[in-house]
RNA sequence: GGGCCCGUAGCUCAGCCAGGAUAGAGCGUCGGCCUCCGGAGCCGAAGGUCGCGGGUUCGAAUCCCGCCGGGCCCGCCA
């Protein structure tokens, strides 16, 4: 496929090619966008080197070089600037040959990186006893967005969502039905009847009684070795799952399997790692000092207490050990659900006849918030020291808070701080459900207002809100802590989702009305407009690759936004259908078409679903 | 005490990893644009000591060091 970044490798082969005849000792030069698109499409800094090396001046060089430098004169022309600069700028014969490709592949193609790999992403991971909050939401959506990243670049992906059936969580949850009274039945949905009703009174009663705080032990005690209380339970952890599912396929996320802790407790994966660790010399047994009998990891971490207990990093360690192969898979599957695409979710299982579904993966990801990271980094570490070959890549994010106005109105009271933090005990979160009704019903009302005769308004409100919030959330740069206010979260306009769609339902407007072939052009005649639509439309590639390599969609979200932008200039400027000259219709029609394949390719990397109507 | 992350326009954020040419968006403010493929849009204006100080460099928002402000982590909890 030709494209920017196609010209850009063959633009920099070309100038590093040139590079060599000044016998430079590794010359690092710059290529690639300059700061000023006014510029051109490309520059580069290379003169300066020269300048510096020969004591000529940058000017001098630039003129020089550009000489020098091979390059299709057809696809790229080539201009030093007297500051040093060497600009390049895109022809309109490069544009023709990218916009005919496209209009011949229906859109971009494929975009594939030369090794293929076995990924293994996991996301989401939520405490089995509550409802999703917009802090989850954003490890939902980054997660399911770089699931979408890989599958485009063709990758073997499997998507892992790990349930903590035999944590305190939801220990405290089941002392909540058990020996507190709370009707097992509910009106409301189950994960927000159990996380804003049972947990969070559940969780305030054991921590005011000594006797609740036994029973919550006993309750921890029979969840580990899976006796009478976990099968009690087993149903109730099932039908939040099945319910925080809901939650996440509304915002577009799949998975392929889900992992029970429990079924690693129970099927004894912890020994085969403990061995694993003692064989390979991981592990130390201390005989003195304050961890006297316990075995300690990378002499760094209590591994196993002095009691022989295993602590809480043991579980996440077995597991990822597990996703590379590290240890054996001995699980069976079965079909947990049939999820909205279509597709199959599986889970684990103890017994059953299917096994061997899932291969280990030569990569895997995991997607947590900054906290956890210090632990996270020592899962890596052991298991680099495990395996030469196969890598355990950590994506951290900063945390989801709350706007000091939203959470006055959560908590219905007044607030010192100026953000606060979320948390499921305290009851100061905001509902990923809540958030998506929200938005939906604002996006009704402008829809009642603007296009009240639009079919089916309920269900493209609610692929607005989809679009706002995934946008929203996987815009900021993974680093950044977000501050969700919900007067914000509820707004429609500029830099947003909806600004994207409202692009493409644009073009799929034109589209319709011509009803007519778009076919190949045999010339160009551009405006300014039109070549900064082209521009951008040739830079698809380049920014999946961005995205890819520095595993942050930031940049990708933020190349749609400026893609979908260069359409609206575009389109303002320039009429497509009403346009008398014949050439000029048929270019521009050729132009919107290539448009919307490829909007509608970056839109669904980024999970924001197309509506052709809103 | 040790460590991680953030600090760019009134507000929310790109740009920093691979240092270069007048620091970009969105919201908000002010002013324009619907006889026109849909105004969830477009155009313009005002608005910035890139937290502060030092260093490296011909050149620093970007790299290094030190401060200051904000957030977080550091258990034989999970």
């Amino acid at each position: 496929m030709i494209s920017y970044l196609s010209e850009l490798n063959s633009l920099s082969e070309s100038i590093n090619k040139a590079m060599e005849e000044y016998n430079i000792a590794k010359p690092t030069i710059y290529v690639g966008e300059p700061t000023d698109p006014s510029y051109g499409d490309f520059t580069t800094n290379a003169a300066f080197i020269i300048s510096k090396t020969f004591k000529i001046s940058p000017y001098e060089a630039a003129k020089d070089l550009l000489y020098k430098i091979k390059v299709s004169k057809e696809d790229i022309s080539g201009e030093a600037h007297p500051s040093g600069f060497i600009n390049f700028k895109l022809t309109d014969s490069f544009y023709l040959k990218f916009l005919n490709e496209i209009i011949k592949n229906k859109g971009y193609g494929e975009i594939n990186i030369s090794e293929k790999k076995r990924i293994i992403i996991e996301h989401t991971s939520v405490n089995p006893n509550k409802a999703l909050h917009v802090g989850h939401a954003r490890n939902v959506i980054l997660g399911d967005t770089l699931y979408r990243l890989f599958k485009r670049l063709g990758h073997q992906v499997t998507v892992l969502n790990y349930i903590d059936d035999t944590g305190v969580q939801v220990a405290d949850l089941i002392v909540g039905f058990k020996y507190l009274g709370y009707s097992l039945e509910s009106n409301d949905k189950y994960d927000h009847y159990c996380g804003d009703v049972v947990y969070v009174n559940a969780n305030k009663a054991i921590e005011e009684s000594a006797e609740l705080k036994n029973k919550r032990s006993e309750v921890l005690r029979d969840l580990e070795k899976g006796g009478e209380i976990y099968r009690f339970a087993r149903p109730i952890i099932e039908k939040i799952v099945r319910e925080q599912l809901k939650s996440t396929w509304k915002l577009g996320a799949r998975y392929d399997l889900l992992n029970w802790e429990s079924h690693f407790v129970h099927g004894g994966y912890w020994k085969k790692m403990f061995d694993l660790l003692k064989e390979k010399g991981l592990v130390k047994f201390v005989t003195e000092g304050k961890h006297k009998n316990c075995w300690v990891l990378l002499d760094k971490k209590v591994l196993v207490r002095s009691d022989g207990t295993a602590v809480y990093i043991a579980k996440d360690l077995t597991y990822a050990a597990w996703k590379l192969g590290l240890i054996p898979d001995d699980f069976y599957y079965y079909a947990f659900a049939t999820q909205p695409d279509g597709t199959k979710l599986y889970s684990t299982s103890l017994t059953g006849n299917l096994k061997s579904l899932y291969t280990p993966a030569d990569e895997a990801y995991i997607l947590i918030d900054q906290r956890q990271l210090p632990l996270q980094n020592l899962i890596k570490e052991t298991l680099k020291a495990l395996s030469a070959t196969k890598e355990y890549k950590v994506i951290a994010y900063g945390l989801v808070a709350l706007s000091k106005s939203t959470a006055e109105k959560i908590a219905k009271s007044k607030i010192e701080k100026d953000i606060v933090h979320m948390s499921g005990r305290s009851g100061i979160y905001y509902n990923l459900d809540d958030l998506m009704s929200a938005i939906q019903q604002v996006a009704l009302k402008l829809i009642n207002e603007r296009n009240p005769t639009l079919s089916e308004k309920e269900e493209v409100a609610s692929k607005v809100a989809i679009a706002a919030i995934r946008y929203s959330l996987m815009r900021p740069d993974l680093d950044k802590q977000i501050v969700f206010d919900i007067n914000e979260a509820l707004k429609l306009e500029g830099d947003t989702g909806p600004y994207i769609q409202y692009t493409y339902a644009r073009a799929s407007k034109i589209l319709e009305k011509a009803n007519m072939e778009v076919s190949l052009l045999d010339q160009l005649i551009l405006s300014e407009e039109e070549k900064q639509l082209l521009l951008q439309m040739a830079k698809y590639d380049y920014y999946i690759f961005k995205a890819y390599f520095s595993t942050s969609v930031t940049s990708l979200a933020n190349y749609a936004h400026e893609l979908a932008s260069a359409f609206n200039v575009f389109y303002e400027k320039k009429r497509v259908l009403d346009e008398q000259d014949e050439t000029l219709r048929k270019m521009r029609l050729a132009l919107v078409y290539a448009y919307k394949l490829i909007i509608a390719d970056v839109m669904n990397v980024l999970g924001l679903p197309e509506l052709k109507e809103l």
